[in-house]
DNA sequence: TGCAAATCCTACCACCGAGGTAGGATTAAG
DNA sequence: CTTAATCCTACCTCGGTGGTAGGATTTGCA
């Protein structure tokens, strides 16, 4: 499994909000409601995308969490790669160019780098926008990263 | 992290198996040699292989193992799918289809569904063969599973 | 002024899979 | 009948996943 709940639930977190924009501050605990998630749980991920930068908060009475950005500007990596870490499928792939003492001569090497770049390119290309108005020709459609997409 | 050394392993024995194609049955003991990896480790991991019907064994002195097809006739996809199990990115998508009772419902699902076979179309389309010549064109390359590849 | 509602922060914990190791039983060549 | 190989079962350690617990702090409002 490459992406754990908490990347999953920081996803969910996201198009919640996005969902709710322009409704000011939202609490978390009607997040972690209308999602049917552990509040508590949820608080430890959210920590991760305020501290990134991906949100806005309020502390206090009627406080709570709103989007940085609007929904079309963020993109399912970084908030992925925010909280998961990394994305990479192997651990013999690192973000910041590869540490394997033996890539040199790895003849395995190019088909990791390569799915790793795969995932990155789908991934970075889709939007929380996306997400929310059901975009499916870009999420399910046949993928295609440099050709138009005319399918 | 998606794919674990075991996956790993297995198919580096399936490349060093496939590099000394024509030679016979080829000894755990020298493959885990050349590798520099544990025998007793890839014991466990060449079982799957065999009993997944990807290898022919032979017990006993002079014993060993050899690909039970051509280079060329294997898939990344099928090694890894069977040694590690699943390849899905997120342990909501099964690959017998969906089996999450919200998935009716989930904005999300369509964007890893889409993850999942943007994944799977990548190592399908990669051989064995493949890694041996270095395709790298096919591996790096900018992918595109459906249109000519002409870059 | 004080209560309530919210974020923020630090610990802690159980469980399970990853990544092996150990030791022997069985088979077959010579 | 020895040697070299696969085959089989059991076991172990460690770290990450997926949370929970409890409180400190901040702010709005009556």
């Amino acid at each position: 499994m490459m992406v754990s709940t908490k990347g999953r639930y920081a996803l969910t977190v996201m198009v919640d909000l996005a969902r709710q924009e322009g409704d000011g501050f939202v609490s978390l605990a009607d997040i972690a409601d209308r999602e049917n998630l552990s509040m508590k749980y949820l608080e430890s991920i959210i920590s991760i995308l305020n501290k990134g930068g991906m949100l806005q908060s309020l502390r206090g009475k009627n406080g709570g969490y709103k989007l940085a950005r609007k929904p079309e500007e963020y993109n399912i990596s970084e908030i992925l790669l925010l909280t998961e870490g990394t994305l990479a499928p192997v651990n013999c792939i690192m973000q910041d160019g590869v540490q394997c003492e033996k890539a040199a001569t790895c003849s395995t090497l190019p088909l990791w780098a390569g799915l790793d770049k795969v995932i990155e390119n789908y991934l970075s290309d889709i939007t929380l926008e996306d997400i929310i108005i059901g975009n499916r020709k870009k999420m399910l459609g046949d993928y295609c990263g440099t050709c138009g997409s005319e399918n």
